[in-house]
DNA sequence: TCGAACGTTCTTTTT
DNA sequence: GAACGTTCGA
C-alpha cells in the first residue's frame, strides 16, 4: 500500500497531525498553515491504512462550503475509493441526519421540518400577540435571542422560568409557549437540532454507545467557534477507544456573538486528556508583506495564544491603501484595479471584494455591472430566503407535514386567492374547537361565498398532488403552475419581477437533484431540509466571477487578490462594538481574517464620506489602518486619478484623510478641501466637535 | 378582500 | 434604503 503521496507533501507538524494515533490532538493552526490539507490528509491516511472505514470518521465543519470542500478534496486524494456513508457536515446537518434516523425512538414526528430564523421570528411574534406583549416595548427579536441563547447553552424553558426578574419570567413564558408551538407543528429550529441530539445521546445509553463506538475518529474544524452545546455534544460522543482531533485558531474566532467560546481550546486539553498539542505556524498562502501586516495587527490584541506565522515566500507588492472620496469612488477604484489585474493575466475569480456588512455590496454591484465585470455575491438574501421561494416552499412544507400551521398561513393566500382574514379566523376558531390542524379545520367549517371553492382547490392541491407526481421537480412545477405564481409576480411589474421568475425556475432545477429518490415523500423531506440547512441551491454554475462577500463568510477561503473595503470607524470596526474592548478585539480578528485571505495582493480602502442606509456618513479611517505596519503600505491617494475633488494644496500640506489638530477643537480628520485663493477652506471632522468647514488662512491646523 | 399609500424603524456577522 | 406594519379607499 502506497501512502507516500499522502504524507510526503506534509511538513513535520502537519504530518504528525495527520498520522498520530497516540492521543487526542489539539491542532493550533494559523491562517494559511494548511489546516484543511491536514484534515484531508488525515482522513485519507486513516482510510488507506485501514484504521477506519468511511462511516467511522465523523468530520464536523462550520459551513457547508467547508464540508463540501473537504469531501471533494478527500475524494481527489483517494480517487479509487468508494466514499459512501461519510459523516462530513456541519453540526446542524449531522444532527439533522441523526434525528431523522432516530426520530421515532425519541418521540419526534418522522416528518418534522426544519425552520430558519425568519420562521422562528414569525412564531415568536404570534406568541407575543397571544400574550398581549407590546411590540414597541418588547420586540419579538428580544425574546427570540433569549430563546436561542438558552438553547445554545443547553437550557430548556423549564430551566429558566423561576427567575426573579420580570424580564426573565416573561422570556421564560415565551420560551415555553414557543416550545409548545414548535412541537405541535412538528417544527425544529437550528439550535433545536443540536439540543435534541444532545439530549438524545445523553438520555439513551444505547444510542450513545452506538455512536461512541461507531465514530472511531472525530475531526472538528474551526474548533474556536464551538458553542457550549456543541462542545457538550462532542463530549457525549467521547470514548476511550477513539481519537478526537480539534483544529482551530484563536486568532480567527469571530463568532462569539452567536455563542462561540474560544476557551474551549483551553478546556479541550483537560476534558479530552491526554491531549497532544501541535502548532502549525508555517504559512503557505501569503507573501511576506501580507503576513507582516497580519502579524502586526493581531498583536494589538491582548488575549491570545501566542502564535507567529512565518513564510518562506518573499515580499512582493506592497499593500495598497486607497483613500476614496466616497463609496462610489471606492467601488470605481476596485473595478479599475480588477481590470488592471485581468490585464496582467489574472482571472475574475482570482479577485475577492470583502466588506464588513452586506449593505456595502450594492455599490460594488452597480459599478461592477457598469464595468461589465462578472461577479457573484455570497450571503445577503440567500436563495432559499427569498420571498417568492419561501412562498412555494410553504406549499411544499404543508404537503410534507400537514400539521404545519405556519406553512398553512403563509401559503393559504399567497398568491391571493380570495381567502382573507374572516375566513382564516373561522378556520383558526374551528381548529381550536376540534384540536385539529388548520388544514383539517378548513374542511370542517362552513365557508360560504367565493372563498369556498378557492379553499377546496387549495386543499386538493395540498393533499392530492403529492400522489400525482413521481418526481419532485415535476411536483414543484405543478405547484407553481396551479398557484399561478408567475402571473402574480408579473402583474406586480417590479424591477425584480424577472429575477423572481428566474428564481422559481432555479428552484425547479435545484429540485432535480432529488428526482432519483424512490419515494417522493423522502425526496421532499430531504429537499426541504437542505433548503433550510444549506441556503444555497446545489446548482453552481462555475463561471469566472469576482467574488463579493462579508469578512465572516470569507473565513476559510483564499484568493490571489483581495480588496478589503470600507475601513472606516463605525463601519469596521462596527459601531456596535465600540464600547466593548472584547468586541473590538473580535473585530480586529475579523480584520486579521480578511488580511490573511490574500495570497498575492492586498488592497485596503476606505471612503471619507459614505452614503449608507440613506444617510451621509463622515467617518475617520478605521483604527485598523493606523495599526498596520506603515512600511508595508503604499498610499495610492495623491498620485492617481480617481478623486473627483481637488486635492489639498501643497502649501497647506494637508492630505485628505490626514489627522490634524486644532487649538480649540482638538484632533480631527481632513475630509475635504475647496480651493478659493485666500478663502480656501478645509473640512475637518473633529473627534468631539463634529464636522466643520474652516478657512485655511485662520484655522492654524497642525498635522499630527 | 386587496393593494396602494403612508409612516415607521432599523440598521452585523450565520447555521 | 428597504422592509415592515398600518390605514384607507375601491
Amino acid at each position: 500500500m502506497d501512502i507516500t503521496h499522502i504524507i510526503d507533501t506534509l511538513n513535520p507538524e502537519q504530518r504528525m497531525a495527520a498520522t498520530s494515533l497516540d492521543h487526542n490532538l489539539l491542532v493550533l493552526a494559523g491562517a494559511g498553515s494548511g489546516k484543511t490539507k491536514t484534515i484531508v490528509h488525515r482522513t485519507a491516511y486513516l482510510i488507506i491504512t485501514g484504521q477506519a472505514h468511511w462511516h467511522q470518521i465523523l468530520t464536523v465543519t462550520f459551513t457547508n462550503k467547508a464540508a463540501n470542500e473537504l469531501k471533494s478534496r478527500v475524494s481527489r486524494l483517494l480517487p479509487n475509493q468508494q466514499h459512501a456513508g461519510t459523516w462530513t457536515g456541519t453540526f446542524h446537518s449531522i444532527c439533522h441526519k441523526l434525528l431523522r434516523i432516530h426520530a421515532e425512538e425519541i418521540g419526534l414526528p418522522k416528518n418534522f421540518q426544519v425552520i430558519d430564523t425568519d420562521d422562528q421570528l414569525r412564531i415568536v411574534k404570534k406568541i407575543h400577540k397571544e400574550m398581549h406583549l407590546d411590540e414597541q416595548q418588547w420586540p419579538a427579536k428580544k425574546s427570540l435571542n433569549f430563546i436561542n441563547q438558552m438553547k445554545e447553552q443547553g437550557h430548556r424553558s423549564f430551566q429558566c422560568q423561576d427567575q426573579s426578574s420580570a424580564f426573565y419570567r416573561t422570556c421564560g413564558e415565551v420560551y415555553a409557549s414557543y416550545e409548545e408551538h414548535c412541537s405541535k407543528n412538528h417544527l425544529v429550529d437550528f439550535a433545536e437540532l443540536i439540543l435534541k441530539t444532545t439530549e438524545m445521546l445523553r438520555d439513551n445509553e444505547d444510542i450513545r454507545w452506538q455512536y461512541q463506538t461507531q465514530f472511531k475518529h472525530i475531526l472538528i474544524d474551526e474548533f474556536q467557534d464551538t458553542n457550549k452545546l456543541q462542545y457538550t455534544l462532542i463530549s457525549l460522543l467521547k470514548h476511550e477507544q477513539q481519537r478526537i482531533v480539534a483544529v482551530g485558531d484563536d486568532d480567527q474566532s469571530i463568532y462569539s456573538w452567536r455563542g462561540a467560546i474560544v476557551d474551549h481550546m483551553f478546556s479541550f486539553e483537560k476534558d479530552f486528556s491526554p491531549v497532544t498539542t501541535i502548532r502549525l505556524e508555517q504559512n503557505y498562502r501569503s507573501t511576506q508583506n501580507i503576513l507582516n501586516a497580519a502579524n502586526h495587527i493581531i498583536q494589538h490584541n491582548e488575549k491570545r495564544l501566542e502564535k507567529k506565522l512565518w513564510t518562506d515566500s518573499s515580499s512582493k507588492e506592497k499593500i495598497k491603501l486607497y483613500a476614496a472620496y466616497n463609496e462610489t469612488d471606492e467601488a470605481q477604484f476596485v473595478c479599475d484595479q480588477i481590470h488592471e489585474l485581468i490585464r496582467r493575466g489574472h482571472t475574475f475569480e482570482d479577485c475577492a471584494i470583502l466588506y464588513r456588512s452586506n449593505a456595502q455590496s450594492r455599490v460594488f454591484e452597480e459599478k461592477l455591472s457598469q464595468a461589465t465585470i462578472p461577479y457573484r455575491v455570497y450571503g445577503g438574501l440567500r436563495f432559499f430566503e427569498r420571498a417568492e421561494i419561501k412562498d412555494i416552499i410553504a406549499y411544499l412544507r404543508l404537503m410534507a407535514n400537514q400539521q404545519d400551521n405556519y406553512a398553512f398561513e403563509r401559503s393559504i393566500n399567497q398568491p391571493p386567492r380570495g381567502i382573507g382574514r374572516v375566513t382564516l379566523d373561522k378556520i383558526k376558531h374551528q381548529a381550536q374547537l376540534s384540536a385539529a390542524s388548520f388544514l383539517d379545520a378548513s374542511q370542517q367549517c362552513n365557508i360560504s361565498g367565493k372563498a369556498a371553492p378557492a379553499l377546496q382547490l387549495f386543499y386538493q392541491l395540498i393533499t392530492d398532488s403529492i400522489h400525482q407526481f413521481g418526481q419532485l421537480s415535476l411536483l414543484i412545477e405543478h405547484v407553481i403552475k396551479e398557484t399561478k405564481m408567475i402571473a402574480y409576480l408579473q402583474a406586480q411589474k417590479n424591477h425584480q419581477t424577472d429575477a423572481k421568475v428566474e428564481n422559481l425556475k432555479e428552484l425547479v432545477s435545484a429540485a432535480k437533484h432529488y428526482d432519483q429518490y424512490d419515494s417522493i415523500q423522502e425526496a421532499l423531506n430531504e429537499f426541504l431540509s437542505h433548503a433550510v440547512l444549506d441556503q444555497n441551491p446545489k446548482n453552481e454554475h462555475a463561471a469566472s466571477q469576482v467574488q463579493l462577500m462579508t469578512l465572516h463568510s470569507a473565513k476559510g477561503l483564499e484568493f490571489p487578490n483581495v480588496f478589503l473595503t470600507g475601513l472606516e470607524d463605525d463601519l469596521f470596526p462596527h459601531k456596535m462594538t465600540h464600547a466593548d474592548h472584547k468586541q473590538i478585539e473580535e473585530e480586529r480578528r475579523l480584520c486579521y481574517v480578511g488580511i490573511t485571505r490574500a495570497k498575492q495582493e492586498l488592497y485596503i480602502s476606505y471612503a471619507e464620506t459614505r452614503r449608507l442606509y440613506g444617510q451621509e456618513m463622515y467617518q475617520r479611517p478605521s483604527r485598523f489602518i493606523r495599526e498596520l505596519p506603515q512600511e508595508e503600505l503604499e498610499y495610492l491617494r495623491g498620485n492617481n486619478a480617481y478623486t473627483p475633488k481637488p486635492k489639498v494644496k501643497a502649501s497647506y500640506t494637508f492630505q485628505l484623510g490626514q489627522t490634524v489638530s486644532h487649538a480649540k477643537f482638538g484632533e480631527g480628520v481632513v475630509l475635504n478641501y475647496e480651493e478659493d485663493g485666500d478663502n480656501s477652506r478645509v473640512q475637518v471632522r473633529f473627534l468631539n466637535h463634529g464636522v466643520k468647514w474652516l478657512l485655511c488662512a485662520y484655522a492654524k491646523l497642525n498635522p499630527v
